[in-house]
DNA sequence: ATTCTGCATGGAT
DNA sequence: TATCCATGCAGAA
């Protein structure tokens, strides 16, 4: 990847890129201004610039006032709108006639919001309550985070003070006496979650870390309130607190792929259907590295090797042809017991937590999550008491292992899919798994479909880059969603009779194949010294400078770069 | 005898 | 030290 500094017209749809005279549009969120060409910028201070550019984008909405259309789904229209307490949107002139106008707001650093006093004491201050969504972002994909996921304002509501209020609160008041907030405002995830695809996807595309501008790695605020409260309802998907609300009321702005007044990074809309900007051509097998920034070694950051890695191609997978937004969540590595016949998978207490619905009974509650192919299957999620706390299980699980034809030392993958809200479970096998950094901060480029060395670079605090070298081997195949066409998912019925036929065989697979000994202790050991030999054999680090990236990254003379935009820069982008 | 269920244990972090 | 979580294990079915 090579760059010049050419100053061009931000807007990526712009088919005059380069200006001499650039007018000042919409504030980035590190806080500038992108410069646009004349007409883009005119355009812009017209109130012109999403019905011109973004017209066949998602996340058009009409004011509940006049009717008249309002994009909510970029950054360029984020301070056109307001959202409304009971739902829906309102244009500026209109909101200003009322009396309260909440503007939607921006996402400076300072939207870092303390850990709820739950989620640093869950085992204390659980609720007793039906449960409640709770934020999602407990680390959100690639957004850096000081802490564990503080709630972002984007899981705090945007649409109401009282939100807002509610979501102030949570770092003072105590648990208890939060219950009724968190109930509501932790069902925020949805917009959370999306942003946080957001920000990885941008963060993967642009191969920046966002360590380097934390400001632009903030999360959007989203809406969040007011969402279904029926969440006794017997069976539960994480469509349920989600789509289901805003479809009810109405009030989640959110209804598109990126409705929310939120920024469209330049390189976060592969998954959003609606690229507007095209600057994703980073290659398709990114690792969607949702390591958490900031201080890993958080007492409630999730442990890295929950960290979501997970590529564009998996990510293309799940989303399929549709507009949604998929959000990994977390992964975990299987043990032998959770691949074994039991079917039961023991979730990391803090995903769980976080991404799954609370519950206040050991029964649990039935979660629907969807495979890749978009079949449904259905886990009792619930917890065991153990030890003071709690040890989170998925039930059931064996089905949908089989058919994935999982066992020990392979990986599923959590992702939400958005605006669905599903849960969507993918896979990733042993052999092809990238390996768990376990804080490496490279954004990696992942072995999903590569059939490139595997090459990522990063900017460091330090302005030097760490050139990541993964995999270079050039036929990795497919990753593990795409051998999703291997299992037999026709049915989750069919599935359930076919472990039944064969769930001997699975255990004989794990006894012979997996890397994960029986006996406990070198279980541990064992899947423990995977990952270090994963890391060990295939990832080489480096650091050196930019220029000295640069000079390593260029590419055969016969290879033509793409031409991408970020934030107003021109990089020549060679595959 | 086998499987299921719920909890306990203890190594790892 | 506290916590997590992989797995053991006993009792029930």
């Amino acid at each position: 990847m090579s760059s010049s500094t050419v100053k061009i017209c931000f807007n990526s749809e712009c088919t005059d890129r380069k200006s001499e005279r650039l007018k000042k549009g919409w504030r980035t969120r590190s806080g500038d201004c992108v410069e646009l060409c004349d007409r883009c910028g005119s355009l812009y201070d017209e109130g012109r610039f999403c019905e011109t550019f973004h017209s066949n984008a998602s996340g058009w909405r009409g004011c509940k006032s006049c009717a008249k259309r309002v994009h909510c789904g970029c950054i360029a229209s984020i301070h056109s709108f307001t959202l409304l307490d009971t739902g829906g949107i309102e244009c500026i002139p209109c909101a200003r006639k009322n009396v309260v106008l909440t503007p939607n707001p921006a996402w400076p650093p300072h939207f870092f919001l303390p850990l709820p006093e739950r989620l640093k004491d869950p085992v204390k201050n659980w609720s007793q309550s039906q449960p409640v969504w709770r934020a999602s972002n407990l680390f959100n994909t690639s957004i850096p985070q000081s802490d564990l996921r503080p709630r972002m304002p984007s899981e705090a509501d945007l649409s109401t003070g009282v939100d807002r209020l509610i979501v102030s609160e949570r770092s003072s008041a105590s648990s208890m006496e939060k219950k009724k907030i968190e109930d509501s405002s932790e069902r925020s995830m949805n917009g959370g979650l999306k942003l946080g695809a957001l920000e990885m996807l941008e963060n993967g595309n642009s191969g920046t870390n966002c360590e380097e501008q934390p400001a632009s790695c903030v999360n959007i605020p989203q809406q969040s309130s007011s969402l279904n409260d029926d969440h006794s309802a017997p069976l539960l998907s994480l469509a349920v607190p989600y789509a289901s609300s805003s479809e009810t009321n109405g009030q989640t702005v959110v209804s598109g792929t990126l409705s929310q007044p939120t920024p469209s990074p330049p390189l976060a809309k592969k998954f959003s259907g609606h690229p507007h900007n095209g600057v994703d051509s980073s290659g398709e097998a990114q690792v969607r590295n949702g390591r958490p920034r900031g201080d890993a070694r958080g007492r409630n950051q999730l442990l890295p090797r929950y960290w979501p890695r997970i590529t564009d191609q998996e990510l293309q997978q799940i989303s399929g042809d549709s507009n949604s937004v998929i959000t990994p969540l977390f992964e975990k590595m299987l043990s032998a017991s959770d691949a074994g016949r039991i079917g039961r998978l023991v979730l990391p207490k803090k995903c769980a937590e976080a991404y799954f619905p609370a519950i206040s009974q050991p029964e649990g509650l039935p979660l629907k999550v969807q495979d890749a192919k978009g079949h449904e299957w259905i886990f009792q999620f619930r917890f065991w008491p153990n030890n003071n706390s709690r040890m989170y299980v998925l039930e059931g699980v064996t089905p949908c292992i089989q058919s994935m034809q999982l066992q020990a030392g392979d990986t599923v993958t959590f992702s939400r899919l958005e605006p669905e809200g599903k849960l969507v479970m993918g896979f990733r096998k042993a052999s092809t798994a990238p390996s768990s950094d376990q804080g490496n901060e490279t954004i990696k480029t992942g072995n999903g479909g590569s059939t490139h060395g595997d090459v990522s670079i990063r900017k460091t605090k330090t302005g030097e880059v760490a050139l990541t070298n993964r995999h270079l081997k050039s036929s990795l195949g497919s990753p593990s969603f795409s051998s999703m066409d291997q299992a037999d998912l026709a049915d989750p019925a069919s599935a359930w009779s076919k472990v039944d036929k064969s769930g001997y065989i699975a255990k004989e697979a794990l006894g012979a194949k997996s890397s994960i000994p029986r006996k406990r202790k070198n279980s541990t050991l064992g899947s423990k010294s995977k990952r270090l030999r994963i890391e060990n054999e295939d990832l080489i680090e480096l650091k050196l400078t930019w220029e000295e990236a640069q000079g390593l990254l260029r590419p055969p003379l016969n290879h033509v770069p793409n031409v991408v935009v970020i934030e107003g820069y021109e990089f020549e982008e060679y595959e």
